[in-house]
DNA sequence: CCATTTATGCCACTGAGTGGCATAAGCCTG
DNA sequence: CAGGCTTATGCCACTCAGTGGCATAAATGG
């Protein structure tokens, strides 16, 4: 790797960093773009060279998750599971890459616990969600005998895994210490709770059904 | 009501057919609020009075139906359904009355065929729908027996709604002449593909899934 | 060490969104 | 049908996100 493109990395880890650090103190709205460009020392210019809006920046966590997610399902085996079961090993085994980075953990839930407070980046992420999906059932149309456009089976699969993940996220950003493991034992949970979901009866639903063994 | 209500909401109408017909026909970001403004004889503080955002003003039809559909929910009764199903049964309640207003088929295909290529219009309207969901949570979690906030069970209900939703929506909005009953038809096949798609296993998937009696 | 490529900084600009304040329009009571 | 009262509107000036152009600095590769 180049002298030039670790220098790069390297602004964009501290720009990351340092937003996510300000965005929590002060709030999104309440710091603007010079702010942070001063505190990086970088220019405005440079920092719309690195991402595309202010929401981009603090939801660099999740695009590298989704973007190694991506990656993982290009290389993934069917295998007799389910597609919902390929989906789910293939985003924790993404998890477990994006782990390994230093401090992404950290990151990540800072970065949901923010979106979670600020309509625009939560916008921002949810769209994001849905182009992610769009090129994962593009992925899927490919490599697998999956219906194709006018099945909406694969379509309603990818959703699910995304809105187990939201729920696993929900309650993940909120505790202390962001651990991945205890992130992939909420994703699985929340996972096995869809056929529950799905035959849910309002009048019989008694105590909550999250546990982990 | 009163001359002065009326008068706001037919500028508030005013301004949505408006910005829906110029979007559509010059795209979101090639209208101006200014120019909007200009032809509605409208200054832009008004339009900020009774829009929060540019993107606001082109899902209104969106807000609308969901609007209803969270006041059906009030009034709505379990009657031995899935949750789904009731959530599905409200939906398509809410449907009911949305159409019956002048033009509102026509306008909401607009909004969700601009939403599908105007990034931050998709982003708006999904934080909608997210606010939406946490909305008629609270009406589950106040009305019927459902868990509470840590079972995941309700808020994954929902999200297959508004996917099931959102599926219909993508193939209703393409579509010539906006039908309401074609939409229901739609929501009511994508639901009914909530099972298989749990379900579906990437090497034995075969032709679409898609049918109506 | 020099030529080429590529990133950065600076500047001016558009357009969304906001706050303040004067004015006009609808409303209510006698 | 006045009169004051309430409430919406218009106008102005402002902040801030995001963009394009161009000169400059820094890395690369020979």
């Amino acid at each position: 790797m180049t002298l030039r493109e670790r220098k790069k990395l390297r602004t964009r880890q501290s720009l990351i960093d340092t937003a996510l650090e300000q965005f929590t103190r002060r709030g999104f709205d309440g710091v603007t773009l010079d702010e942070l460009c001063e505190a990086v020392e970088v220019s405005k210019r440079t920092f719309f060279r690195t991402f595309a809006s202010k929401e981009d920046v603090a939801m660099a966590p999740a695009q590298d998750l989704w973007t190694l997610f991506l990656a993982e399902l290009e290389s993934a085996e069917p295998g007799g599971r389910t597609l919902l079961e390929m989906e789910r090993d293939t985003l924790l085994a993404a998890l477990e890459r994006a782990a390994q980075e230093e401090g992404w953990a950290g990151r990540m839930a800072l970065a949901y616990a923010l979106a979670q407070r600020t309509p625009s980046m939560d916008g921002h992420n949810r769209h994001f969600c849905e182009s992610t999906t769009r090129s994962a059932l593009d992925v899927l149309w490919r490599r697998f005998g999956l219906g194709g456009p006018d099945d909406p089976r694969p379509r309603l699969a990818v959703d699910m895994l995304v809105a187990a993940f939201h729920v696993a996220m929900a309650g993940w950003a909120e505790g202390p210490e962001p651990d991945p493991a205890d992130l992939a034992a909420r994703l699985r949970d929340a996972l096995a709770a869809l056929p529950a979901a799905l035959t849910l009866v309002p009048g019989e639903g008694g105590a909550a059904g999250v546990s982990s063994p």
